[in-house]
Order: structure tokens, then sequence, then C-alpha cells
RNA sequence: CGCGGGGUAGAGCAGUCUGGUAGCUCGUCGGGCUCAUAACCCGGAGGCCGUAGGUUCAAAUCCUACCCCCGCAU
């Protein structure tokens, strides 16, 4: 009875969510009896019917999925000693299982994607622990590591924090910092905070299991709030300087990409570097300045330059600039919006 | 059945509407010019035009079905 392992159930959706559980489950030491995930939805090209990741990798390590249309409506019935979970319609069954199994250790959250209502929260003995991308209370909210990495942060890093209502205001258990280098992308950010927040709720679960490691109330005059990031967000402004054009475009490489126009028409850029080279004659923000020989150079706002070395044209592939402009010609003078 | 663009030489594209000798920019190979070059000049190789069927004297081009890629929306 002792011996038995701890008693989990893991939360998360996306991508991100994957090393966490691959990582749990790696450990050997944790019963991992169901993942809690958000139901397919239609998505993509042709409405097609797509499962979380978390789903894909969850079957294939054979973890019970469930996948609630919602759970804000499950509630605490019972007896304080025995206590029951109860929900209505999707989340009946999660409800009924979880209270099945109850005593339950601990839930793990990882980028679940919606909120968790408190009734739920308290049930696990140790309540819910989860990992979130940012120095906390640096960046509490959706899309902290794009907010780090557009804002200009030199470093950032990941919290293992126990949630409480309201929105990543819970306590913190550990910390681990990471650079952000000069030509991070949010790709690479993300992996590499995707793989070090496994690694560090590895390191702590068990700690925070047996009550040997304790969760340290956020500092209120450090909090700052990272909205979601919108689309909005991945449209290029010319007329900003380079230094943030250049941040905005890798805050979108690889998902969604960083937008103008051209033409009329939708171009996507993925790579860019500041040109030092002034002696380009005064061009309005948006002005190619110089084409050819690889060299793709726009006119920011301030007087600054960049080159673009990657980009994607609407309905065409994602290519170096040299590629794209044998097919497509570009010439001195045009602007992009 | 969400909306739309596309698949043509190793790469990126034009040609398709209006059927009739496969074209552009680059790469590659050979030669020339040059002190020299990623520059310039000359020449060559390399394509079952996404797949299958249909119409036609003739199909990259028109018709039908399918496969794959991409943009938007969610």
């Amino acid at each position: 009875m002792s011996s038995a392992r701890p008693k989990l159930v893991f939360f998360g959706t996306p991508e991100f969510a994957n090393p966490a559980l691959q990582g749990l489950v790696d450990t050997k030491t944790f019963d991992i009896t169901a993942v809690v995930t958000q139901a397919d939805k239609p998505s993509g090209r042709g409405q097609k019917l797509q499962a979380p990741p978390i789903k894909v990798l969850a079957e294939k390590l054979g973890i019970p999925v469930y996948q609630p249309k919602s759970i804000k409506n499950i509630e605490t019935v019972g007896d304080s000693a025995t206590p029951r979970l109860q929900g209505a319609k999707s989340s009946a069954s999660l409800a009924e299982f979880l209270s099945d199994i109850a005593p339950i250790d601990v839930f793990v959250c990882v980028a679940y994607g919606k909120i968790i209502p408190t009734s739920l929260l308290s049930f696990a003995r140790c309540g819910m622990v989860n990992i979130h991308p940012s120095l906390l209370p640096r960046w509490r909210g959706a899309a902290p590591l794009q907010w780090a990495l557009f804002s200009g942060d030199k470093e950032t890093g990941v919290s293992i924090m126990k949630i409480e209502e309201g929105l990543d205001t819970g306590p913190v258990f550990l910390t681990e910092h990471m650079q952000i280098a000069a030509n991070e992308t949010i790709g690479s950010l993300h992996d590499k905070a995707a793989q070090i927040g496994a690694e560090l709720l590895v390191k702590a679960l068990p700690a925070i299991l047996d009550g040997s490691l304790q969760a340290a109330a956020q500092n209120e005059n450090g909090v700052t709030y990272a909205e979601k990031w919108e689309k909005e967000d991945c449209l290029i402004k010319w007329s900003e300087d380079a230094a943030i054009t250049l941040r905005r475009i890798r805050t979108c490489d690889p998902f969604p990409g960083a937008r103008s126009e051209l033409d009329g028409g939708l171009v996507k850029i993925f790579k860019a570097r500041e040109v030092e080279n002034q002696n380009f004659p005064p061009s309005p923000p948006g002005d190619v300045v110089e084409v050819g020989k690889g060299e793709l150079i726009v006119a920011c706002g301030d007087s600054q330059y960049i080159a673009i070395d990657e980009l994607q044209f609407s309905g065409k592939k994602r290519l170096p600039v040299e590629d794209a402009l044998r097919g497509r010609q570009i010439s001195v003078g045009q602007s992009f919006s």
C-alpha cells in the first residue's frame, strides 16, 4: 500500500505537453491513470477532425484518454470523508472515473487550454501542478514565450507552480532560467521550454508529493501579463525600428509567420537580418531599396534596413530569397505594406 | 462536403483562357575572355508538363476521377 506508485492524472493538449507526459512515463514511478485533453476539433484544410497531439501520444503509450467538451460544470458532491465528483453531459464519465479511482495524489497540467474548476483542483491530495514557461510573476497568461521573445528579454525560464483560482497566480515550487539567443525563434524557444519544463517537472514532482518541496508565493511587484499572441501581432509594421520588426519575425517563426503585403498579395517573412550599410537613398518604410544576388533589402522606420533571407508567397512554399527571386521579379521601389 | 492557389529540367517560375516544334532566371558540364573572379561571352546535357482515363488528326493546354503541396478561415 505505502509502496504504491503515486496516482496521477495528466491534463494537457498541444505539442508542448508531450515531453512532460513522456518524461513522467519514462520515470516509471508514477501511476498515470488517465490523460484529459480537449475534444478533437475540425481544423486545417478541409475541416478534418484533428486529435490533440497529447492524445496521439497517450494512445501510443496505452494511457486512457478523456475528452470532455467542457469541464467547468464539474462539482464536488458527497461527504468530506468520501468526496465524489459529478459532471454533466460530456464531463460525466470523467467525473465518475476520477471519483472511482480516488484518492488521487496529484493532477499535472501542461497547457490544457481551458479553465479548470476549483472543485476539481482540490480533488487531488496535492492539487494541480502546472508547467508555466516564464519566470513568474513575469509573463503570466496565455503566450509567455511569445511576449518574452518579442519584448527582447535576454532570458526567460520555466516555472513549476501550483494552480490556484486566479490566472497563473499560484505559488511557485521551482524555476529554471533559459537564455534567449540572438537568433532565437518561437519554434526553438518553444521546444527548449517544453524540454526543460518536462525535466523540471520530473525533478520537482516527487519532492512535491512527499512534502519536501514547498511552493513560494509570487512577488506581486513583478507581475506582467502575456496576452494571447494574436494574428494582428503577426503583421509587420514597417514604420517600426528594424530591431522590433526582426523580433516580430522571429516571434512568428515558424508559426504562424510574420505577414506583410506586396502587390496586394500576402507575403510571409520568416528570416531576416539587420543591414549595416546605409548607402541607400532615403526611402519610406516598406520600400525595397536593393534587390539582386540573393539580397532583398527593405527600409524600416528610423532609417534602418533589414535584409530578408527567407519568405513565402501566398499559395507557395517557404523559400530562401534567392530561390524566390528567380521566379518572381521584385524591383527597387516596390513597397511592402 | 468551409473558401482559394498550385504540381512543367537539380531550384524557382512562364506557357494553359484562344489545342499545333518545351521557354525564362539560376544551377550544372564544356569552351572562351581575364592577372583574376560568384563578373562577361559562346556552346552542351538534363523534361513520359503530378497520376489514370476520355475527347481530338494532334493535349502541358479541353473534359472526368484520384494523389500530393500551399494560402485563408476555424
